[in-house]
DNA sequence: CAGTGGTCTAGACCACTGT
DNA sequence: CAGTGGTCTAGACCACTGC
């Protein structure tokens, strides 16, 4: 009957977690059939309703695809779409030849709500909050204004930032497993036109990204361009 | 009891659908709260189920959101869209359930020397301009503006893109090879500013893409974006 | 036809919020 | 405490696929 997961992760959330692990290893590639709902349900002692929950979840992130009559089916090749990359910005920089530097503005605990829950936490949970400027040749080009999650990456709050980027801290110690983004072009808010000295009216380019581990949101980072002096690009 | 709807849209669709309006027409602002489960299932003859489901899915489309034992609300936020893929903006405004239409406003052959360069041509080799806005329920969303080899696409100008984008017809003759992009920002140029009904001084979302067949460049677009109605977003 | 996913119900228990 | 969302069940009927 009833043998509720007292685990504190969902049944659904459990069974995603092993779907992707079955993916992850390579026991179910790309186009392969995984076995149907009701099977899985028997397998797992869940109802078929949660079974199906996690099959339509995973079909949204695009790890399975499902044909009614048919099956559901592991998502064919990874993308594509585009490589928004996860590089580091000092990288880039360096790789132009040019000359990179930073300079922290701040990096604190923060208590704001919204994002406490975008970040999975509990109300107390710990979540930080940083900003950075990012220069080519001393000239601002890029302001990093960061939230983490700080189950994820506890050590966050005490680092200097000298050497080591926000991304390339993190990625040392927890790669990314999931990625979405978004892009838009925004006038500057004063706290940004005044960071990467923009002229008034000049747009920006916004890039805001969100980067997951174990399916919990570790960072949420906004990204903001001077419109003239940066460009996304990219190829596949 | 059973009172499917046979309507062939779902329940929990209509309810979402719903929902889109009631904030569509500000009757739900940002930040309201909206009725409970227990009483949106009663109103609308669902069990909770079903509507956990609409208010479930309107979360992760950025819709609403959600605080455990308060309560929903409507978001904040903006609007949500797309991703640099190749896909159709015509399949991307009716994916999401809204109207889309289009408008013609320049098909010719031109004799611009650095776009014929650009397309690989000889001098006097066919290159044809387009130019068309897309609208998403009347409202205009996208301009594009095109260049095309005539060595590619010889029937390209012969075409009227009444039930047919240019994306569309040219994936039908000849699929992309390689796509290369720029994302910028930028203010909008009066004829950009024009077309797209925007207001002065307000940004756009710029996607520059180039696309290869058999080496050549196909076809160089630009697409311009009103800031306000329109963002990139994707995942990987 | 059997197999599969798509949807839906009418309950249930739990965790959390706010008073 | 009552109100709210988070999750789960054990069925059910349907639509579509492929044999």
């Amino acid at each position: 009957m009833n043998t509720k997961s007292h685990t504190s992760t969902p049944a659904y959330q459990q069974l995603k977690d092993h779907v992707l692990q079955m993916i992850e290893a390579e026991h179910w590639r790309g186009g392969d059939m995984i076995p149907p709902e009701e099977q899985l349900a028997k397998e797992f002692g869940l109802s078929r309703m949660t079974v199906n929950r996690a099959m339509r979840e995973l079909v949204t992130e695009r790890v399975l695809m499902r044909i009614r009559g048919s099956g559901t089916f592991v998502a064919d090749t990874r993308y594509q779409s585009t490589l928004i990359e996860v590089r580091s910005i000092a990288d880039e920089i360096k790789s132009r030849g040019d000359t990179y530097s930073s300079k922290l503005l701040l990096l604190q605990r923060t208590d704001d709500i919204a994002m406490i829950q975008t970040l999975g936490l509990p109300p107390d949970g710990p979540a930080y909050h940083s900003r950075i400027v990012h220069f080519e040749n001393d000239v601002p080009i890029q302001l990093e204004d960061r939230h983490v999650n700080g189950l994820v990456f506890p050590g966050y709050i005490n680092q200097s930032f000298e050497n080591e980027t926000p991304n390339e801290y993190m990625t040392g110690i927890a790669p990314a497993q999931g990625v979405e983004y978004w892009v838009t072009a925004r006038q500057a808010p004063a706290f940004v036109r005044q960071a990467l000295k923009m002229a008034i009216g000049e747009p920006c380019l916004v890039l805001h990204r969100r980067t997951r581990v174990r399916g919990t949101v570790a960072t949420d980072v906004v990204l903001w361009h001077p419109a003239s002096r940066y460009q996304l690009s990219g190829k596949f």
